[in-house]
DNA sequence: AGCGCTTACGTAAGCGCTTACGTACCCTAG
DNA sequence: CTAGGGTACGTAAGCGCTTACGTAAGCGCT
C-alpha cells in the first residue's frame, strides 16, 4: 500500500512487483539467486514508483556505505578547494554522498572531527592535509584508524604520509627540486624559503628538495634562508616581512605553496619590491587564481582535482594487505613571478 | 554486555546506568520525564563508555536529523567556499555533518542534485546558488521542495529568492549601486558591465542597482554597455575583450563577481591597459584574495562566511508559515583598483 | 479511605532494510 | 522411482534507536 505522500519503500515495490521483500531487496542489489525475467521486473517496478532505498536504513541492516566523509584543513582555501571539487564530482558520478569536515589547520580539532566521523559510522574516509605535527595526535590518529579499517572502514589520505593508510602524494621533494633548479639557472644564489608549519611532511619534503638542489649546485646552506610561518597568505606576508628585514641581499623567495606565494608577492607590492626584477618568487601547487595574478605565479602544477578523485578511486577499493601508494605528476610552470636575478 | 571491538550501544549505557532502553534514550535526548539524578547517571556512564548514538538508527527510528546538505555551484570558487566554511564551522559546533554537493552551474542538474539529497532523506537543505535561469526547472525544483519541507524538511536558500523558502539574502540591488555611484563619484561616465548569466536573480538585481545610480546621475542606459557571460574568471576574460573592442570608450568595468573581476584584470593586464590610470574596475563580494590581486580590488563585501551561518540558523528553526528573509549588509571596500577617471 | 492526577520509569512496537536459513521445485544420476 | 543437489524464492530475525502506551508509586483532595 503507497502511503499518502510519502517516499515508496521497498515492500511497494516487492507487493507490486510480486515478489517477496527478500527478492526484491536482492534484485535491486545486483545480488544473484533472482531469475533474469524477475529481476528486470523488480527493476522496472523500483523506477515506476520512483523507489530510492533509505540509505539510513539500509546502512542500518548492514548494507553498503554510501557516503564518504572528507577532512580538509579549510575549504576556503582553494589548495583543499579544488582538492575537494574532485572528490565531490566522483563521489557524484558513483551515487555518493560526500560529509565534509574542516579541522582548521588544528591537529588537535582534526583529530576530533576523524572521530566524529567514525562515530557517525562514515564507511570512507579522506583526508587531505599536510600530517600532524603532533606525534600524539599522530599516534592517536594513527590507531583510531586502523580501528576504523579493521571494522571495514577505508580510508585514503591526500598528499600526506606516514599515516598507515593508503595515499596518493605528489612527489614534493621533486618539486622543491624543480623550483631551485629553476631559479638558480636564472642566476639566483640568495634564496628564501617561506615555509609552512615545520612539522608538516609537505613542508620538510619540499624543503628537502629544495636544499638537496642547492648542494647539487654546490651551494651552502648558509645561502638559503628559511621562515617557517603558516600555510596561508597572512603566513606569507609574514615570513616576507622577516626576509626583507633579515635578508635584504634576498633575490629569489620560493613560497612551498601558492597561498603563502599570493602573501608574498602582495607584500613585496606595499613595499614597492618589483618583481621579478629585483626579486622572484615561486610557488606550489598551482591554485587556479596563480596564473591571474599580477605578476602570474611561476609554481609547480599539482593536478588538485585528480589528486581527489585518485584517493576516492583507492578508498573505493577492497583494502590491501600494505598500505598502496599513488604518486601523482607535477610540472614546474613558468610565468611572470621568475625572471633573472638582478646583476648587483 | 559490550561486544569486543565494537562500539557501545544505547543498551550497554542502560545496562550500566541499571535503567531501561527508553529511559536511557530520553535521558541523552534531554527529553524530560526523566529525575535529574538519573538523567546524570545516563550521562555519566555514557560519556565514559564513549558512547556516540548511530545515526542511522537514529533517524531510521524517526529521531533527529543530524545531516545537513548544502549544494553550491562549485566548491572551488572562493564565493561558494567561503559560504561552505560558514556552514560547515557553525555545523560542527551543532554536532551536525554536512553533505555537500556541487551542480556545476546546471540547472538540470542541481535539480537532480536536490532530489539525490531528498531521496538521501538528508533532513536540512542549504542551496547556495544565483536562482534558475530555466523556469521549468524553477517550477519542479520548487515542488519538490514544497513536497520535502510538508514532509518535515528544512530548506533555506542563500543568496537567492523566489523559491519559496527561507532565504538569506544579501542587497544586491545596493551594492550595485554603491559601486556605480563609486565610479560616478570618480568621474566615470562611461562604464561597462561584466554581467553573470542573464537569468540569475544576483545578476538581474545588481543590474538592476547599477543602472539606477546611474539613472539618479542623468545617465543614459546607452551610456552602459552590459555584456553577459559566465560568473568565472574565464567569463570575466571573454567580457573584457569583447568590451574592449566594441566600446573602447570605456573608462571602467564593473564586473558583477569578484570571479569576474579577476578576469577582468587579468586580460586588461595582458591587453597592457594600466589600471586604474586607463580603466578602473570593480567587483563584488570581496572574496579574500580580492585584497592580494594586483591591484587590489575594489569590490561590495559580503559576509560570506556568516551567510552559511545564518542559512543554517534558519534551517534549524521550526518551519514558520511563511518563508523568512534575512538581510545581510554590504560594505563598499575601495582599494587600488579605482582611480578618478582619464581626462580625455 | 478512596479517588484522580502527576511523575518516573519500563515494555514493546516499530522505522525500512539486509541476509541467514528454510522450503518448494526441478533436474540428473543411480 | 528415489536420493541428492542445485536454483529461485519466501520467512523471519535482527540492525540500534525512538516513542506511544502502560504501570506503579506518590501526592493532595474530599
Amino acid at each position: 500500500m503507497p502511503r499518502a505522500g510519502q517516499r515508496p519503500r521497498l515492500v511497494e515495490v516487492a507487493e507490486r512487483a510480486g515478489v517477496s521483500l527478500a527478492t526484491a531487496s536482492r534484485a535491486l542489489a545486483g545480488r544473484e539467486g533472482v531469475s533474469t525475467e524477475v529481476a528486470d521486473r523488480i527493476r522496472r517496478v523500483a523506477h515506476e514508483l520512483g523507489y530510492v532505498a533509505n540509505p539510513y536504513a539500509r546502512t542500518l541492516a548492514g548494507g553498503a556505505r554510501s557516503t564518504v566523509g572528507l577532512i580538509v584543513h579549510q575549504v576556503d582555501d582553494p589548495y583543499f578547494s579544488e582538492i575537494a571539487a574532485g572528490v565531490i564530482q566522483l563521489a557524484a558520478e558513483q551515487g555518493l554522498l560526500v560529509q565534509i569536515c574542516q579541522s582548521g589547520r588544528d591537529p588537535g580539532y582534526e583529530l576530533q572531527q576523524l572521530r566524529h566521523l567514525i562515530a557517525q559510522r562514515v564507511g570512507i574516509i579522506l583526508i587531505s592535509g599536510s600530517g600532524y605535527d603532533d606525534p600524539r595526535v599522530e599516534t592517536e590518529a594513527r590507531a583510531e584508524l586502523a580501528a576504523f579499517q579493521d571494522h571495514g572502514g577505508r580510508v585514503a589520505a591526500i598528499g600526506r604520509h606516514a599515516l598507515g593508510v593508503d595515499a596518493v602524494l605528489p612527489d614534493n621533494e621533486a618539486g622543491g627540486h624543480a623550483l631551485a633548479t629553476h631559479l638558480m639557472d636564472l642566476g639566483h644564489r640568495r634564496i628564501a624559503v617561506a615555509a609552512g608549519s615545520a612539522g608538516l611532511t609537505t613542508v620538510a619534503d619540499r624543503l628537502a628538495g629544495v636544499t638537496s638542489a642547492l648542494r647539487q649546485r654546490g651551494l651552502r646552506p648558509d645561502d638559503l634562508t628559511v621562515v617557517h610561518g603558516d600555510f596561508t597568505r597572512g603566513g606569507g606576508r609574514a615570513a616576507t616581512e622577516q626576509i626583507l628585514n633579515e635578508h635584504p641581499e634576498t633575490t629569489a623567495i620560493i613560497a612551498l605553496n601558492d597561498a603563502m606565494a599570493i602573501g608574498v608577492l602582495s607584500t613585496l607590492r606595499s613595499r614597492r619590491v618589483p618583481v621579478p626584477a629585483q626579486v622572484s618568487v615561486v610557488g606550489f601547487d598551482d591554485v587556479s587564481v596563480a596564473a591571474d595574478l599580477a605578476p602570474s605565479l611561476t609554481t609547480i602544477r599539482l593536478p588538485m582535482a585528480e589528486m581527489g578523485r585518485t584517493a576516492l578511486t583507492l578508498a573505493l577499493k577492497p583494502r590491501s594487505a600494505r598500505p598502496r601508494r599513488r604518486a601523482t605528476g607535477h610540472l614546474l610552470v613558468v610565468r611572470d613571478s621568475t625572471g633573472p636575478a638582478p646583476t648587483t
